[in-house]
DNA sequence: CCGTATTGAATGAATGTTCAACAAACGCTG
DNA sequence: CAGCGTTTGTTGAACATTCATTCAATACGG
Protein backbone atom coordinates (compact mmCIF):
# COMPACT_ATOMS: atom_id res chain seq x y z
CA UNK A 1 0.00 0.00 0.00
CA UNK A 2 2.11 2.73 0.97
CA UNK A 3 5.60 3.19 0.58
CA UNK A 4 7.97 1.59 2.64
CA UNK A 5 8.72 3.58 5.61
CA UNK A 6 12.07 3.20 6.70
CA UNK A 7 11.86 4.52 10.18
CA UNK A 8 9.46 5.38 12.69
CA UNK A 9 9.15 2.07 14.35
CA UNK A 10 12.45 0.97 14.57
CA UNK A 11 15.55 2.98 15.74
CA UNK A 12 13.52 5.72 17.53
CA UNK A 13 15.73 7.69 19.56
CA UNK A 14 14.87 8.50 22.66
CA UNK A 15 14.40 5.70 24.33
CA UNK A 16 15.33 5.39 28.03
CA UNK A 17 13.19 2.37 28.88
CA UNK A 18 15.97 0.25 29.53
CA UNK A 19 18.11 3.19 31.42
CA UNK A 20 19.44 1.46 34.53
CA UNK A 21 21.81 -0.48 33.39
CA UNK A 22 25.64 -0.24 31.83
CA UNK A 23 26.21 3.20 33.82
CA UNK A 24 27.51 5.22 30.69
CA UNK A 25 29.54 7.35 32.10
CA UNK A 26 27.06 8.67 34.64
CA UNK A 27 27.10 7.45 37.88
CA UNK A 28 24.24 5.32 39.11
CA UNK A 29 23.98 3.34 42.12
CA UNK A 30 23.86 5.42 45.28
CA UNK A 31 26.24 8.26 43.79
CA UNK A 32 23.88 9.64 41.46
CA UNK A 33 23.51 13.51 42.31
CA UNK A 34 19.93 14.97 43.42
CA UNK A 35 19.26 16.75 39.67
CA UNK A 36 20.63 13.13 38.12
CA UNK A 37 17.93 11.06 40.09
CA UNK A 38 15.02 13.50 39.35
CA UNK A 39 16.07 13.81 35.58
CA UNK A 40 15.86 9.51 36.23
CA UNK A 41 12.59 9.09 37.61
CA UNK A 42 11.15 12.52 35.28
CA UNK A 43 12.03 10.06 32.28
CA UNK A 44 10.62 6.40 34.29
CA UNK A 45 7.25 8.52 34.44
CA UNK A 46 7.51 9.75 30.85
CA UNK A 47 7.66 5.84 30.52
CA UNK A 48 4.77 4.94 32.37
CA UNK A 49 2.61 7.29 31.14
CA UNK A 50 3.62 6.32 27.37
CA UNK A 51 2.97 2.69 28.52
CA UNK A 52 -0.03 2.92 30.89
CA UNK A 53 -1.62 6.14 30.20
CA UNK A 54 -1.96 8.84 32.68
CA UNK A 55 -4.74 7.15 34.73
CA UNK A 56 -3.02 3.69 34.95
CA UNK A 57 0.62 5.49 35.82
CA UNK A 58 1.45 4.90 39.74
CA UNK A 59 4.42 5.79 41.96
CA UNK A 60 5.37 2.25 42.07
CA UNK A 61 5.71 1.65 38.55
CA UNK A 62 7.19 4.80 37.93
CA UNK A 63 9.92 3.62 41.30
CA UNK A 64 9.81 0.16 39.18
CA UNK A 65 11.17 1.52 36.13
CA UNK A 66 13.98 3.47 37.43
CA UNK A 67 14.68 0.43 39.46
CA UNK A 68 14.20 2.02 42.84
CA UNK A 69 11.88 1.50 45.47
CA UNK A 70 8.71 2.77 46.43
CA UNK A 71 9.32 5.47 48.95
CA UNK A 72 12.22 6.88 46.58
CA UNK A 73 9.45 9.22 44.55
CA UNK A 74 8.40 11.36 47.39
CA UNK A 75 11.66 12.14 48.52
CA UNK A 76 12.82 13.60 45.72
CA UNK A 77 9.16 14.88 44.60
CA UNK A 78 6.93 15.75 47.04
CA UNK A 79 4.17 14.49 45.61
CA UNK A 80 2.77 12.26 42.31
CA UNK A 81 1.09 15.71 41.81
CA UNK A 82 4.93 17.41 41.40
CA UNK A 83 6.61 14.41 39.74
CA UNK A 84 3.81 14.68 37.15
CA UNK A 85 3.91 18.66 36.87
CA UNK A 86 7.80 18.34 36.69
CA UNK A 87 8.08 15.54 33.95
CA UNK A 88 5.26 18.20 32.20
CA UNK A 89 7.08 21.10 32.35
CA UNK A 90 10.48 19.39 31.50
CA UNK A 91 8.70 18.05 28.39
CA UNK A 92 7.32 21.60 27.61
CA UNK A 93 10.61 23.31 28.15
CA UNK A 94 12.31 20.56 25.76
CA UNK A 95 9.45 21.56 23.48
CA UNK A 96 10.23 25.12 23.39
CA UNK A 97 14.06 25.26 23.06
CA UNK A 98 13.70 22.89 20.10
CA UNK A 99 11.53 25.00 18.26
CA UNK A 100 13.64 27.63 19.05
CA UNK A 101 16.78 26.76 18.09
CA UNK A 102 15.05 25.53 14.97
CA UNK A 103 14.55 28.92 14.12
CA UNK A 104 18.35 30.10 14.73
CA UNK A 105 19.47 27.49 13.00
CA UNK A 106 17.43 28.46 9.92
CA UNK A 107 18.56 31.71 7.94
CA UNK A 108 16.87 35.02 7.64
CA UNK A 109 14.30 34.13 4.73
CA UNK A 110 10.77 33.35 5.86
CA UNK A 111 10.09 30.62 3.65
CA UNK A 112 13.32 28.79 5.70
CA UNK A 113 12.42 29.65 8.78
CA UNK A 114 8.81 28.49 8.32
CA UNK A 115 10.13 25.53 6.70
CA UNK A 116 12.50 24.64 9.59
CA UNK A 117 9.52 25.12 12.19
CA UNK A 118 7.47 22.58 10.24
CA UNK A 119 10.41 20.36 9.92
CA UNK A 120 11.43 20.76 13.83
CA UNK A 121 8.25 19.32 14.68
CA UNK A 122 8.93 16.30 12.96
CA UNK A 123 12.46 15.65 14.61
CA UNK A 124 12.90 12.30 15.85
CA UNK A 125 14.12 13.65 18.86
CA UNK A 126 10.63 15.17 20.08
CA UNK A 127 8.07 13.75 17.51
CA UNK A 128 8.20 9.97 18.54
CA UNK A 129 5.30 7.50 19.85
CA UNK A 130 7.10 7.65 23.66
CA UNK A 131 6.77 11.39 24.33
CA UNK A 132 3.56 12.06 21.70
CA UNK A 133 2.21 9.45 24.35
CA UNK A 134 2.94 11.58 26.99
CA UNK A 135 1.94 14.15 25.76
CA UNK A 136 -1.54 12.91 24.68
CA UNK A 137 -1.73 11.74 28.45
CA UNK A 138 -1.06 15.00 29.91
CA UNK A 139 -3.44 16.72 27.56
CA UNK A 140 -6.48 14.32 28.17
CA UNK A 141 -5.85 15.90 32.01
CA UNK A 142 -5.25 19.65 31.07
CA UNK A 143 -8.68 20.83 30.68
CA UNK A 144 -9.93 19.49 34.41
CA UNK A 145 -6.52 21.01 35.94
CA UNK A 146 -5.24 24.68 35.46
CA UNK A 147 -1.60 23.50 36.03
CA UNK A 148 -1.28 21.16 33.33
CA UNK A 149 -3.34 23.66 31.39
CA UNK A 150 -1.08 26.51 31.42
CA UNK A 151 2.05 24.06 30.60
CA UNK A 152 0.58 22.35 27.90
CA UNK A 153 0.66 25.11 26.26
CA UNK A 154 3.17 24.00 24.27
CA UNK A 155 2.51 25.71 21.16
CA UNK A 156 2.01 28.82 23.48
CA UNK A 157 1.22 32.73 22.10
CA UNK A 158 4.92 33.22 21.31
CA UNK A 159 4.91 29.95 18.80
CA UNK A 160 1.90 30.71 18.20
CA UNK A 161 3.16 34.72 16.97
CA UNK A 162 6.12 33.47 15.09
CA UNK A 163 3.53 31.55 12.88
CA UNK A 164 1.87 35.03 12.45
CA UNK A 165 4.72 37.11 11.60
CA UNK A 166 5.74 34.74 9.13
CA UNK A 167 2.64 34.25 7.58
CA UNK A 168 2.11 38.22 7.56
CA UNK A 169 5.86 38.59 5.89
CA UNK A 170 5.28 35.87 3.24
CA UNK A 171 1.44 37.00 2.48
CA UNK A 172 3.87 40.15 1.36
CA UNK A 173 6.17 38.75 -0.15
CA UNK A 174 3.89 36.40 -2.67
CA UNK A 175 0.93 38.59 -2.95
CA UNK A 176 -1.23 35.97 -0.93
CA UNK A 177 -4.76 37.28 -0.91
CA UNK A 178 -5.22 35.47 2.98
CA UNK A 179 -5.47 37.14 6.52
CA UNK A 180 -2.38 36.00 8.48
CA UNK A 181 -3.59 35.46 11.65
CA UNK A 182 -6.57 32.66 10.34
CA UNK A 183 -4.19 31.33 8.33
CA UNK A 184 -1.23 30.46 10.95
CA UNK A 185 -3.92 29.45 13.13
CA UNK A 186 -4.60 26.65 10.68
CA UNK A 187 -1.22 26.03 9.86
CA UNK A 188 -0.06 25.40 13.62
CA UNK A 189 -2.98 23.71 14.26
CA UNK A 190 -2.47 21.28 11.67
CA UNK A 191 0.73 20.52 12.98
CA UNK A 192 -1.13 19.85 16.07
CA UNK A 193 -4.02 17.47 14.33
CA UNK A 194 -0.85 15.81 12.74
CA UNK A 195 0.87 14.60 16.02
CA UNK A 196 -2.48 13.69 17.33
CA UNK A 197 -2.70 11.50 13.95
CA UNK A 198 0.89 10.19 15.01
CA UNK A 199 -0.41 9.27 18.37
CA UNK A 200 -3.42 7.10 17.44
CA UNK A 201 -0.83 5.15 15.70
CA UNK A 202 -3.88 4.08 13.20
CA UNK A 203 -3.99 3.61 9.77
CA UNK A 204 -0.75 3.99 7.76
CA UNK A 205 0.28 7.36 9.37
CA UNK A 206 3.73 7.84 9.76
CA UNK A 207 5.79 10.58 10.80
CA UNK A 208 7.55 10.77 6.83
CA UNK A 209 3.76 10.74 5.70
CA UNK A 210 2.88 13.78 8.45
CA UNK A 211 5.67 15.70 7.34
CA UNK A 212 5.14 15.40 3.30
CA UNK A 213 1.06 16.10 4.26
CA UNK A 214 2.50 18.96 5.77
CA UNK A 215 4.98 19.62 2.99
CA UNK A 216 2.47 19.55 0.88
CA UNK A 217 0.15 22.18 2.17
CA UNK A 218 2.53 24.71 2.53
CA UNK A 219 3.06 24.06 -1.13
CA UNK A 220 -0.63 24.86 -1.61
CA UNK A 221 -0.77 27.76 0.58
CA UNK A 222 2.98 29.58 -0.41
CA UNK A 223 2.70 28.63 -3.88
CA UNK A 224 5.29 31.52 -5.06
CA UNK A 225 7.73 29.92 -1.69
CA UNK A 226 7.12 25.91 -2.28
CA UNK A 227 7.09 23.86 -4.91
CA UNK A 228 7.09 20.30 -5.67
CA UNK A 229 9.54 18.91 -7.90
CA UNK A 230 9.19 15.31 -9.67
CA UNK A 231 10.27 13.49 -6.60
CA UNK A 232 7.20 14.33 -4.68
CA UNK A 233 9.08 15.87 -1.99
CA UNK A 234 8.50 19.40 -1.95
CA UNK A 235 11.29 22.33 -1.55
CA UNK A 236 11.08 25.68 -1.48
CA UNK A 237 11.55 27.13 -4.71
CA UNK A 238 14.45 29.55 -5.72
CA UNK A 239 14.45 32.60 -3.84
CA UNK A 240 12.60 35.70 -5.56
CA UNK A 241 14.01 38.75 -6.00
CA UNK B 1 -8.44 42.85 21.99
CA UNK B 2 -10.12 39.86 19.80
CA UNK B 3 -13.32 40.87 18.16
CA UNK B 4 -16.42 40.31 20.44
CA UNK B 5 -17.29 36.69 19.87
CA UNK B 6 -21.00 35.95 21.01
CA UNK B 7 -20.89 33.07 21.83
CA UNK B 8 -19.14 29.33 22.54
CA UNK B 9 -19.63 29.62 26.07
CA UNK B 10 -22.86 31.20 26.62
CA UNK B 11 -25.73 28.84 24.97
CA UNK B 12 -23.84 26.15 24.33
CA UNK B 13 -26.76 23.20 23.62
CA UNK B 14 -26.46 20.29 24.37
CA UNK B 15 -25.91 21.00 28.63
CA UNK B 16 -27.67 17.95 30.38
CA UNK B 17 -25.64 18.92 33.45
CA UNK B 18 -29.06 19.69 34.85
CA UNK B 19 -31.08 16.36 33.82
CA UNK B 20 -32.61 16.02 37.05
CA UNK B 21 -35.68 18.20 37.31
CA UNK B 22 -38.57 19.15 35.08
CA UNK B 23 -39.61 15.53 34.00
CA UNK B 24 -39.73 17.36 30.19
CA UNK B 25 -42.28 14.90 29.31
CA UNK B 26 -39.90 11.89 29.21
CA UNK B 27 -40.32 9.55 32.22
CA UNK B 28 -37.95 9.95 35.02
CA UNK B 29 -38.64 8.08 38.58
CA UNK B 30 -39.15 4.53 38.14
CA UNK B 31 -40.87 4.55 34.97
CA UNK B 32 -37.89 5.06 33.20
CA UNK B 33 -37.19 2.17 30.51
CA UNK B 34 -33.45 0.74 30.56
CA UNK B 35 -32.13 2.45 27.48
CA UNK B 36 -33.45 5.61 29.11
CA UNK B 37 -31.76 4.95 31.96
CA UNK B 38 -28.61 3.68 30.24
CA UNK B 39 -28.68 7.15 28.29
CA UNK B 40 -29.06 9.44 31.25
CA UNK B 41 -26.19 7.46 32.63
CA UNK B 42 -23.61 8.23 29.52
CA UNK B 43 -24.91 11.74 29.87
CA UNK B 44 -23.81 11.98 33.77
CA UNK B 45 -20.68 10.53 32.35
CA UNK B 46 -20.22 13.24 29.63
CA UNK B 47 -20.61 15.43 32.18
CA UNK B 48 -18.01 14.01 34.75
CA UNK B 49 -16.20 13.49 31.95
CA UNK B 50 -15.67 17.06 31.32
CA UNK B 51 -16.07 18.53 34.64
CA UNK B 52 -13.11 16.46 36.30
CA UNK B 53 -11.47 14.52 33.46
CA UNK B 54 -10.99 10.98 32.95
CA UNK B 55 -8.69 10.22 35.87
CA UNK B 56 -11.03 11.70 38.35
CA UNK B 57 -14.70 10.34 36.97
CA UNK B 58 -15.82 8.00 39.64
CA UNK B 59 -18.99 5.86 39.75
CA UNK B 60 -20.23 7.97 42.61
CA UNK B 61 -20.18 11.20 40.54
CA UNK B 62 -21.42 9.48 37.52
CA UNK B 63 -24.42 8.47 40.03
CA UNK B 64 -24.40 11.80 42.03
CA UNK B 65 -24.88 13.76 38.30
CA UNK B 66 -27.75 11.58 37.51
CA UNK B 67 -29.20 11.72 40.97
CA UNK B 68 -29.16 8.36 41.16
CA UNK B 69 -27.38 6.10 44.50
CA UNK B 70 -24.12 4.31 43.59
CA UNK B 71 -25.17 0.79 43.11
CA UNK B 72 -27.53 1.89 40.13
CA UNK B 73 -24.39 1.74 37.32
CA UNK B 74 -23.02 -1.58 37.97
CA UNK B 75 -26.72 -2.85 37.03
CA UNK B 76 -26.97 -1.20 33.81
CA UNK B 77 -23.58 -1.64 32.84
CA UNK B 78 -21.78 -4.09 33.87
CA UNK B 79 -18.67 -2.50 35.01
CA UNK B 80 -16.95 1.23 34.85
CA UNK B 81 -14.99 -0.17 32.18
CA UNK B 82 -18.32 -0.94 29.98
CA UNK B 83 -20.06 2.35 31.06
CA UNK B 84 -16.71 4.11 29.73
CA UNK B 85 -16.58 2.46 26.65
CA UNK B 86 -20.73 2.71 26.05
CA UNK B 87 -20.14 6.38 26.62
CA UNK B 88 -17.17 6.84 24.03
CA UNK B 89 -18.99 4.35 21.76
CA UNK B 90 -22.33 6.79 21.99
CA UNK B 91 -20.21 10.07 20.97
CA UNK B 92 -18.39 7.95 17.93
CA UNK B 93 -21.81 6.95 16.67
CA UNK B 94 -23.22 10.69 17.26
CA UNK B 95 -19.89 12.53 15.42
CA UNK B 96 -20.10 9.93 12.57
CA UNK B 97 -23.78 9.82 11.37
CA UNK B 98 -23.81 13.95 11.81
CA UNK B 99 -20.56 14.14 9.29
CA UNK B 100 -22.64 11.80 7.08
CA UNK B 101 -25.99 13.53 7.70
CA UNK B 102 -24.34 16.59 6.52
CA UNK B 103 -22.87 14.85 3.72
CA UNK B 104 -25.83 13.73 2.66
CA UNK B 105 -28.08 17.33 2.80
CA UNK B 106 -24.93 19.03 0.78
CA UNK B 107 -25.54 18.75 -2.58
CA UNK B 108 -23.35 17.09 -5.53
CA UNK B 109 -20.84 19.66 -6.35
CA UNK B 110 -17.52 19.01 -4.87
CA UNK B 111 -16.69 21.75 -2.77
CA UNK B 112 -20.33 22.12 -1.58
CA UNK B 113 -19.66 19.12 -0.05
CA UNK B 114 -16.26 19.57 1.51
CA UNK B 115 -17.65 23.28 2.75
CA UNK B 116 -20.29 21.22 4.29
CA UNK B 117 -17.94 18.65 5.87
CA UNK B 118 -15.70 21.35 7.08
CA UNK B 119 -19.09 23.06 8.63
CA UNK B 120 -20.49 20.22 10.40
CA UNK B 121 -17.37 19.64 12.48
CA UNK B 122 -17.92 23.31 13.85
CA UNK B 123 -21.69 22.47 14.64
CA UNK B 124 -22.70 23.55 18.02
CA UNK B 125 -24.52 20.22 18.24
CA UNK B 126 -21.25 18.16 18.31
CA UNK B 127 -18.44 20.78 18.92
CA UNK B 128 -18.81 22.30 22.10
CA UNK B 129 -16.88 22.61 25.69
CA UNK B 130 -18.29 19.75 27.29
CA UNK B 131 -17.86 17.35 24.08
CA UNK B 132 -15.17 18.36 23.47
CA UNK B 133 -13.45 17.52 26.89
CA UNK B 134 -15.26 14.27 26.90
CA UNK B 135 -13.38 13.48 23.79
CA UNK B 136 -9.74 14.85 25.30
CA UNK B 137 -10.31 12.77 28.07
CA UNK B 138 -10.93 9.63 25.67
CA UNK B 139 -7.60 10.48 23.54
CA UNK B 140 -5.64 10.60 26.43
CA UNK B 141 -6.02 6.96 27.31
CA UNK B 142 -7.00 5.68 23.60
CA UNK B 143 -2.99 4.45 23.23
CA UNK B 144 -3.06 2.53 25.89
CA UNK B 145 -6.36 0.86 25.36
CA UNK B 146 -6.79 -0.93 21.90
CA UNK B 147 -10.91 -0.78 22.76
CA UNK B 148 -10.83 2.98 23.14
CA UNK B 149 -8.34 3.09 20.50
CA UNK B 150 -10.43 1.50 18.05
CA UNK B 151 -13.28 3.88 19.03
CA UNK B 152 -11.52 7.26 19.10
CA UNK B 153 -11.33 6.67 15.09
CA UNK B 154 -14.17 9.05 15.42
CA UNK B 155 -11.96 10.41 12.14
CA UNK B 156 -12.08 6.93 10.81
CA UNK B 157 -11.03 5.34 7.57
CA UNK B 158 -14.40 6.27 6.17
CA UNK B 159 -14.07 9.86 6.89
CA UNK B 160 -10.38 10.04 5.58
CA UNK B 161 -11.40 8.50 2.53
CA UNK B 162 -14.31 11.27 1.65
CA UNK B 163 -11.55 13.75 2.04
CA UNK B 164 -9.34 11.87 -0.37
CA UNK B 165 -12.05 11.63 -2.56
CA UNK B 166 -13.31 15.54 -2.95
CA UNK B 167 -9.58 16.48 -3.13
CA UNK B 168 -9.35 14.27 -5.63
CA UNK B 169 -11.95 15.70 -7.62
CA UNK B 170 -11.45 19.02 -6.56
CA UNK B 171 -7.37 18.81 -7.72
CA UNK B 172 -9.02 17.83 -11.30
CA UNK B 173 -11.60 20.87 -11.47
CA UNK B 174 -9.46 23.12 -11.04
CA UNK B 175 -6.17 21.91 -12.17
CA UNK B 176 -4.40 21.99 -8.48
CA UNK B 177 -1.05 20.67 -8.43
CA UNK B 178 -1.07 18.64 -4.63
CA UNK B 179 -0.95 15.35 -3.87
CA UNK B 180 -4.65 14.51 -2.73
CA UNK B 181 -3.92 11.98 -0.55
CA UNK B 182 -1.47 13.93 1.70
CA UNK B 183 -3.32 16.80 1.54
CA UNK B 184 -6.33 15.03 2.42
CA UNK B 185 -4.87 14.12 5.33
CA UNK B 186 -3.35 17.54 5.80
CA UNK B 187 -7.06 19.24 6.10
CA UNK B 188 -8.45 16.41 8.17
CA UNK B 189 -5.65 17.21 10.59
CA UNK B 190 -6.14 20.74 10.72
CA UNK B 191 -9.80 19.84 12.20
CA UNK B 192 -8.43 17.60 14.45
CA UNK B 193 -6.16 20.39 15.53
CA UNK B 194 -8.74 23.49 15.77
CA UNK B 195 -10.90 21.38 17.88
CA UNK B 196 -7.65 20.10 20.22
CA UNK B 197 -7.06 24.14 19.80
CA UNK B 198 -10.72 24.53 21.29
CA UNK B 199 -10.68 22.23 24.00
CA UNK B 200 -7.64 23.80 25.54
CA UNK B 201 -9.66 26.43 26.07
CA UNK B 202 -6.57 28.77 25.70
CA UNK B 203 -5.98 32.25 23.68
CA UNK B 204 -8.64 33.33 22.29
CA UNK B 205 -9.54 30.95 20.32
CA UNK B 206 -13.50 30.48 19.61
CA UNK B 207 -15.44 28.29 17.29
CA UNK B 208 -15.94 30.86 15.35
CA UNK B 209 -12.33 31.89 14.88
CA UNK B 210 -11.73 28.07 14.33
CA UNK B 211 -14.30 27.63 11.31
CA UNK B 212 -12.62 30.86 9.97
CA UNK B 213 -9.65 29.29 9.57
CA UNK B 214 -10.55 26.76 8.34
CA UNK B 215 -12.17 28.39 5.79
CA UNK B 216 -9.48 30.54 5.26
CA UNK B 217 -7.24 27.27 4.61
CA UNK B 218 -9.89 26.32 1.85
CA UNK B 219 -9.63 29.37 -0.32
CA UNK B 220 -5.62 29.30 -0.11
CA UNK B 221 -6.00 25.23 -0.70
CA UNK B 222 -8.24 25.81 -3.55
CA UNK B 223 -8.78 29.12 -4.90
CA UNK B 224 -10.89 28.12 -8.10
CA UNK B 225 -13.39 27.34 -5.56
CA UNK B 226 -13.23 29.22 -2.82
CA UNK B 227 -12.72 32.64 -2.77
CA UNK B 228 -13.02 35.67 -0.07
CA UNK B 229 -15.41 38.41 0.24
CA UNK B 230 -15.42 41.92 1.53
CA UNK B 231 -17.17 40.73 4.77
CA UNK B 232 -13.99 38.36 5.45
CA UNK B 233 -15.89 35.48 5.24
CA UNK B 234 -15.39 32.99 2.76
CA UNK B 235 -17.66 31.47 0.50
CA UNK B 236 -17.60 29.32 -2.23
CA UNK B 237 -17.51 30.84 -5.95
CA UNK B 238 -19.83 30.56 -8.88
CA UNK B 239 -20.12 26.99 -10.47
CA UNK B 240 -17.14 26.71 -13.31
CA UNK B 241 -18.51 25.55 -16.19
C1' DC C 1 30.61 9.48 62.78
C1' DC C 2 27.23 12.84 60.73
C1' DG C 3 24.15 13.83 57.26
C1' DT C 4 21.90 12.39 53.36
C1' DA C 5 19.88 9.15 50.38
C1' DT C 6 17.26 4.94 50.27
C1' DT C 7 14.43 1.19 51.60
C1' DG C 8 10.19 -1.36 52.39
C1' DA C 9 6.56 -2.19 55.36
C1' DA C 10 2.61 0.07 57.59
C1' DT C 11 -1.19 3.20 57.11
C1' DG C 12 -5.19 5.27 55.63
C1' DA C 13 -8.00 7.11 52.15
C1' DA C 14 -10.49 6.50 47.86
C1' DT C 15 -13.13 3.77 44.99
C1' DG C 16 -15.12 -0.21 42.12
C1' DT C 17 -17.93 -4.02 43.03
C1' DT C 18 -21.12 -7.02 45.47
C1' DC C 19 -25.30 -8.04 47.70
C1' DA C 20 -29.24 -8.48 50.70
C1' DA C 21 -33.18 -5.87 51.42
C1' DC C 22 -36.74 -3.10 49.45
C1' DA C 23 -40.11 -0.97 46.16
C1' DA C 24 -42.46 -0.40 42.12
C1' DA C 25 -44.55 -2.32 38.03
C1' DC C 26 -46.46 -6.30 35.83
C1' DG C 27 -49.13 -10.40 35.07
C1' DC C 28 -52.00 -13.76 36.49
C1' DT C 29 -56.21 -15.59 38.58
C1' DG C 30 -60.63 -15.53 40.50
C1' DC D 1 -61.24 -5.04 39.41
C1' DA D 2 -59.02 -6.77 43.60
C1' DG D 3 -55.64 -9.70 45.37
C1' DC D 4 -51.25 -11.78 45.11
C1' DG D 5 -46.93 -13.55 43.44
C1' DT D 6 -43.14 -12.55 40.26
C1' DT D 7 -40.04 -9.85 37.85
C1' DT D 8 -37.46 -5.89 37.43
C1' DG D 9 -35.38 -1.76 39.03
C1' DT D 10 -33.18 0.59 42.95
C1' DT D 11 -30.88 1.48 47.20
C1' DG D 12 -27.12 1.96 50.46
C1' DA D 13 -24.06 -0.34 53.31
C1' DA D 14 -20.31 -3.74 53.46
C1' DC D 15 -16.29 -5.46 51.27
C1' DA D 16 -11.94 -5.87 48.92
C1' DT D 17 -8.53 -3.77 46.40
C1' DT D 18 -5.49 -0.45 44.84
C1' DC D 19 -2.49 3.16 45.68
C1' DA D 20 -0.25 7.52 47.52
C1' DT D 21 1.95 8.71 51.52
C1' DT D 22 4.45 8.23 55.84
C1' DC D 23 8.19 6.86 58.58
C1' DA D 24 11.42 4.26 61.36
C1' DA D 25 15.30 1.68 60.21
C1' DT D 26 19.34 1.26 57.29
C1' DA D 27 23.29 2.00 54.29
C1' DC D 28 26.36 4.80 51.99
C1' DG D 29 29.51 8.86 51.25
C1' DG D 30 32.29 12.39 53.02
Amino acid sequence: MNTPQPDDEAPEIDKPADQDRKGEGERRGRKASKEQRRQQLIEATIDSLAKRGYSDTTMADVADGAGLSRGIVNFHFESKEKLLVATLQYMADEYSSHWRSALARAGQEPADRLWSLVAADFDRVICNKRKLAAWCAFWGEAKSRPTYQALCGARDEAYQQVFVDLCTVLKHEGDYGFEPKALALALSATLEGLWHRLMMGTESVTRETSFQAAAELLASVFPRHFVRDETGVRRRAIKRP
